[in-house]
Order: C-alpha cells, then sequence, then structure tokens
RNA sequence: GCCGGGGUAGCUCAGUGGCAGAGCAACCGCCUUGUAAGCGGUAGGUCGUGGGUUCAAUCCCCACCCUCGGCUCCA
C-alpha cells in the first residue's frame, strides 16, 4: 500500500483498511471511519488492493465528520421507521455541522418536539446495540423488490439508472451500474451509496435539532415532507463545543439585541418586514450613511435623489413588471395611471442619464443614491434586518463605454474592500457569475467580453475567486462579495454587476468620438447591499459592542457619589464640546449597578469620577474590555479617545 | 406561498374554562456609594385582532395579523 506521505506498507493479501489502520497505529484505528483507496471513499472493511494509494478518514476531519453524520442519518431513519409504523423515507445527506432526513408519515401525520425525544432515545439504543453496516450492490430490480414499500427510494433508483439521476440521488444510491444498500438489521435497510462507518457503536454524539417541512426534491409543487435535522460529532466534547457556539451565535442574533439596546422595532401595526429606527439605532445609521456619503463624494459619484413611486410604464419599460412582478408591492391606481412602489432604483437613473443627450466626455457617469426599495418578499421568508420588504440601498449606477468597463470595475473592487474594511471586515470570499444560457439576454460576444472585465479585474488585484456558473442575473455577469463575520459566519453584502439590458431597454446612448451613437454600459454596485441589512450584519459581527465610531454613547460618566456630579457633569461638557457622544448616570444608585449598566449597554468607556478626580482634573477610565485605569488626566483620556474613533479600532 | 412552533406587563417568561403572576426595567422613598446587581414601596394588562362554542374564554374551535425554525424564493 502507499500511503499519503509517499511511503509504503505491507499487508497480507485481504487486509483491510482498519487492518492497515491497525497496523498504522492503535488511535489511528480508533479514530478510522472510512478509507480512501485510489481515490475513492469507501467503508473501512473494504479489501486493499495489491499496490492501491490508500489513506485513512478520521472521524475528526471534515470527511470523517461527514461519515459520521451520514451513518447518523441512517440510524435517525431507522429509529422513525421503528416508531412510526408505516413512516416511508426519503433522503438523508449529511451537511454542515449535522444532517438531516426526510420523512412522510401515515395520514399527513407531523412530528412533535416530543417525538423528537423519542426518537433520539430510540437512536441511542440504535447505537448502543453497535449494529453492523452492511454493504450490499444489487441489481435495479432487486433493490426495487427491497424497496418496494418506500415510494421515494424507488423513485430515486429508477431515476439513478435512467441516468437521469442528480448529485443528491448519486449519494444516495450510487451510480447506474450498480444500486448499493446498507443494512443495519433484519428489518431496516437504507438505499446508500456510502461509505459508512462499520458500526452504529461507532456514533452517538449527536442530538436531534429540529423538526420542518420540506418540499420533495426542492419542488414547490411537489409533496412536502417532514424533515428533522439532527447534529452530529465525533466526541463529546465537540458536540458540546457545537451547541456552545450556537447559544453564543444567538447571543448575537440582530434581533434580539436590537430590543435589547433600543435600537430599532418592526411594529406590528406597521405590517411584516416594515422597520422603524429608534434613536440609538438612527445614530449608527446617520453615521454610516454619512460616512458611505463622504467616501462617494471623494470618488468621483454624483449624487441624486428618486422618487419612491413610479408609474407602471417605467417598470414596464424596465422589464421588472414583466419579469418580477410577483416581488413589487402591488399597484395604486390612480386618476391619471396605474403606479407601484419602486423595487430598484436602476430605472430611475436611466431617466436622468437619457434626460439629455450625453457624450463620451462625460464617461463614467457615476450616480449614486440612498434610494429607499420595497420588495414583496414572500411571507415566510422574513427574517429580521436580514430579509426585509423595505430597505435602502446604497445603490450606484456608473455609466460608462466598454472600453472603460474593466478599469472601472477594478477600482470599484479597490473602493468595496476598503469600505468594508473601515467597518471591521477583513476577510471576503468573491464569486464571479456567470450567464445562465436559459435565462438570460444579449449577444454572446457582450457576455463574454463582460465576463472577462469582471475577471480581469479579480485577476489585478490578486483576488481568489470561485465562478458560479449560471447564477448570473438575466442582464448581465456579476460579482458578489461575501464578507466573514467575528465568528466565521459568511454574509453576502456587496455586488457589482454588468448590465446591459437596462440600456438597450431605455435607448441610452452617448456620441462618441467618432461622432457615433453608441451604447453605454451600466454597472450596478452596492457595497452595504442594503443599509439594513448590513446594519444587521454589523450588529452580530461585533454582538452590539459597536467600534467607538459607531458606537450611539461612547462614554459614559459616572460620579462616585452626589458631591461628584457637579464635576462629572463638566467632564460630559467638555467631551460633549469635542464632540464626542457623551453620557452621565447622576449618583443616586450604587456605582456598582451604574456600572454594570452601562457595560450591559456595551458603552465602550465608562468615566468613574471621585474626590480624587475633582481636585486633580482626572478621571477613572473603565474601557470595554480593557482593564480600570485611575487618575488619568482627562486631556489624556481625550487623546486616547480621539486616537480610538480616528482609527475606527474596536475597544472590545 | 408551504410545513411546524409561538404571541400574557417595557423586556425575559410562568399560569389557569371561574378576581392575571414572577424576575429585571420604570416610578417614589431611604442609602451617598471608587469600578458588573443595596433596601423598601408604587404603578404597570382589552392575555395579538375578529368571530364562534359555553352560564362563564387569556385558556377550547375558526379566520386573519405578526413572529420563530425550515422549505421554496431572493431582480
Amino acid at each position: 500500500m502507499r500511503l499519503p506521505d509517499d511511503s509504503t506498507r505491507e499487508l497480507s493479501a485481504g487486509s483491510t483498511g482498519i487492518d492497515l489502520a491497525q497496523a498504522i497505529g492503535k488511535r489511528l484505528a480508533q479514530a478510522a471511519v472510512a478509507t480512501v483507496i485510489n481515490g475513492v471513499e469507501s467503508d473501512l472493511g473494504v479489501a486493499l488492493v495489491d499496490g492501491a494509494k490508500v489513506s485513512i478518514i478520521t472521524s475528526d476531519s471534515d470527511a470523517g465528520r461527514h461519515v459520521l453524520r451520514h451513518s447518523t442519518a441512517h440510524v435517525l431513519a431507522q429509529s422513525v421507521v421503528q416508531l412510526f409504523e408505516g413512516a416511508k423515507f426519503s433522503i438523508g445527506p449529511a451537511i454542515e455541522d449535522g444532517f438531516y432526513y426526510d420523512f412522510e408519515l401515515p395520514n399527513n401525520k407531523t412530528f412533535s418536539d416530543q417525538d423528537l425525544v423519542a426518537i433520539q432515545e430510540r437512536m441511542q439504543k440504535i447505537v448502543e446495540a453497535d449494529q453492523l453496516f452492511v454493504r450490499a450492490e444489487m441489481t435495479t430490480k432487486e433493490a426495487l423488490k427491497i424497496f418496494k414499500d418506500q415510494p421515494y427510494k424507488c423513485e430515486i433508483i429508477e431515476r439513478v439508472t435512467k441516468g437521469n439521476g442528480d448529485s443528491s440521488d448519486a449519494l444516495e444510491a450510487g451510480s447506474a451500474d450498480a444500486v448499493s444498500v446498507y443494512r443495519n438489521s433484519e428489518s431496516f435497510v437504507d438505499l446508500c451509496r456510502g461509505p459508512h462507518v462499520p458500526s452504529t457503536g461507532r456514533l452517538g454524539h449527536f442530538a436531534l435539532m429540529k423538526v420542518a417541512g420540506a418540499y420533495w426534491r426542492g419542488n414547490e409543487k411537489g409533496p412536502m415532507l417532514q424533515r428533522i435535522y439532527g447534529t452530529a460529532w465525533e466526541s463529546k466534547s465537540a458536540l458540546a463545543e457545537h451547541l456552545h457556539r450556537l447559544e453564543e451565535a444567538e447571543k448575537r442574533d440582530h434581533r434580539r439585541l436590537a430590543v435589547e439596546m433600543d435600537l430599532l422595532s418592526f411594529p406590528q401595526e406597521l405590517g411584516g418586514g416594515l422597520a422603524v429606527w429608534h434613536p440609538k439605532g438612527g445614530i449608527i445609521r446617520k453615521l454610516m450613511e454619512d460616512y458611505s456619503r463622504e467616501r462617494h463624494q471623494n470618488g468621483g459619484y454624483k449624487f441624486v435623489f428618486t422618487p419612491h413611486l413610479a408609474n407602471a410604464h417605467l417598470f414596464e419599460t424596465s422589464g421588472h413588471l414583466q419579469f418580477y412582478k410577483d416581488g413589487m408591492y402591488p399597484p395604486m391606481e390612480m386618476d391619471n395611471g396605474t403606479y407601484y412602489p419602486k423595487p430598484m432604483n436602476c430605472p430611475m437613473h436611466c431617466l436622468i442619464y437619457r434626460d439629455r443627450q450625453r457624450s463620451y466626455r462625460e464617461l463614467p457617469l457615476r450616480l449614486f443614491e440612498l434610494g429607499t426599495v420595497y420588495r414583496y418578499e414572500r411571507a415566510g421568508t422574513l427574517h429580521g434586518l436580514l430579509r426585509i420588504r423595505g430597505f435602502t440601498q446604497d445603490d450606484s449606477h456608473i455609466f460608462c463605454t466598454e472600453e472603460q468597463m474593466a478599469d472601472e470595475i477594478a477600482s470599484l473592487l479597490d473602493f468595496v474592500l476598503s469600505v468594508l474594511r473601515r467597518f471591521g471586515f477583513s476577510e471576503f470570499d468573491f464569486k464571479l457569475s456567470t450567464r445562465n444560457a436559459e435565462k438570460s439576454v444579449g449577444s454572446d460576444e457582450i457576455w463574454q467580453r463582460s465576463t472577462d472585465a469582471l475577471q480581469e479585474a479579480l485577476n489585478r488585484h490578486g483576488l481568489q475567486y470561485t465562478v458560479a456558473p449560471g447564477d448570473a442575473a438575466f442582464y448581465g455577469p456579476k460579482i458578489d462579495i461575501d464578507v466573514r463575520d467575528a465568528i466565521g459566519r459568511k454574509w453576502q453584502l456587496s455586488t457589482i454587476q454588468c448590465d446591459f439590458n437596462l440600456p438597450e431597454r431605455f435607448g441610452l446612448e452617448y456620441i462618441a468620438t467618432d461622432n457615433a451613437r453608441k451604447q453605454p454600459i451600466m454597472l450596478h454596485r452596492a457595497l452595504f447591499g442594503s443599509i439594513e441589512r448590513f446594519f444587521g450584519v454589523l450588529l452580530e459581527h461585533y454582538g452590539g459592542a459597536f467600534p467607538t465610531w459607531l458606537a450611539p454613547v461612547q462614554v459614559r460618566v459616572l460620579a462616585v457619589a452626589s458631591a461628584h456630579d457637579e464635576y462629572a457633569t463638566k467632564v460630559v461638557e467638555q467631551l460633549v464640546a469635542c464632540g464626542y457622544r457623551v453620557d452621565q448616570l447622576v449618583a443616586d444608585e450604587q456605582l456598582g449597578k451604574r456600572i454594570r449598566a452601562s457595560k450591559l449597554e456595551r458603552i465602550p468607556y465608562v468615566l468613574v469620577v471621585g474626590d480624587d478626580d475633582v481636585s486633580n482634573s482626572t478621571v477613572g477610565v473603565n474601557p470595554r474590555g480593557g482593564d480600570v485605569r485611575r487618575d488619568v488626566p482627562l486631556t489624556d483620556f481625550i487623546n486616547q479617545l480621539s486616537i480610538d474613533v480616528g482609527q475606527a479600532k474596536n475597544v472590545s
């Protein structure tokens, strides 16, 4: 056998992966869950071929956890089939952090939370029973016989063997040549490609998380199945850590923090997906907008403003009524026509462009607007600030010549990254979405040229990116930028899109150097995406502890006792005069209690002033996440504050 | 839109077919505090909205609104 480090090892004929692992070491054998033989993932019990390149998959690797999770999904299915007479099981893959399995219960029954408890207990029993995972390969006919009571399995088998299988089917069944199944007991067998752990005793560090409805094969028109989600790990501690991470993530849920910190709310009277901003959230939003405006001012953008409503004709011209009517708020019938709330700003920016003849000398023309739009997101999809019906885009449309496109995109990338960094993001993922031939307009050449321009811009910056074939908008290719937040989650924020559809539809032109009329390219781009969404992501990123430059209250001054309140007020006044957001809690309660309250508000600096400070013009500085310093001259503190705010660094 | 949970005081939540509850917050006193919860008191509710069943509904039923977890969707 050849091992991953290119060393070789002799084993007797017929040896398996587990034999190899044992030969290498006891601990490896304990951690082994599967093998890779000549690049193919296989069960540990599979006999190795002479001269094969073999590696062992251990349970603490991504591939190993994937095997654990997939195997645990089988245990879940067996448990459900045992507990619910007549249950049909469909698919049960491993997913990030866990697995799920989809079921159909007789008489449209559904699982309750109590059911989950019972199912989980039964699963533990199956684990204790240490059932073997026994692989068998068979013909379609045999498989159809085994699963004759399982219509979803039969559907998968038929699709795979007819060569119509997709990637999720392949995971379940294998290939057209041979259908594989794994048997755990007399009564339970599941269709599966594998590999699996040798026996259920290797599992056990799992938890069922939730039950949800899910469409069979993701088809909205198809039957709805009952999906059970679970998480599974290689050890008790890994499971505990995962559950702890979930708790931590929940603590920074922006919807919860928005309430706790009195930033904004979603009054029921307003209707779903519509928010009102409270003073504290409003300050932060204003700072974000001020910063955005300043950067656009310096970046050669022209500021424009457009109304929230438009005559239906506009959206007929733009094509939105044709393609996205369902996503628009319903029309208002007026005496002089039909009006819609705008779902996008671009058509209006096109009108500004078209208002008069344009020369190549004006291009690139960069129009910028913090434009509020309304989209009728389906009721079930709303999610706090992250999916909302009324929101404001930091929207810009850049009209340029084809020749300018590549440079413009390259400088846009710089602009985007520099703005995102200012808000504390440092890790980015780039995605290039290319044409979907069935759902797109425009010539091959223009698609090619604009895709090249995007690609060139990414390459020029030396950025790694993934290509998402067919993910482009119908009107042109795009680059989407995901950021990673403080706890490693990915959020899609910024987007840069090429558009040659709207210029066509609106008949946009410019007079070129040769006096010919030409059509400009339009670039759509948003850095925040939507202010609301970006704010929500920021809130989760910082866990509410906004950097000082964004914090609603930057400094709070506390007097040790009432006698010092007057001095505290003077300190407040001095800081306010320097332009900082400062307040004071008078000494009518215990100092400790006031400090605690201020800490819970995540105020960057709490200043405590007492006798010594009154006499020496000093303050005690209690910074968020840092150590208390006594007797700091007020002037020194102001210096420190100005550095902190100027550098936008987070004091946490 | 679909499947399943939920909506009770400002917040977090308990509870019952028969007078509506706690903690925190708020307000009022006392305490005058040196770095994360001092003590006492007061007030606060159409139990999401509308209909139905019942002698009686916050509780049971129906519809709608809002919300949460998913699915689908996301110009």
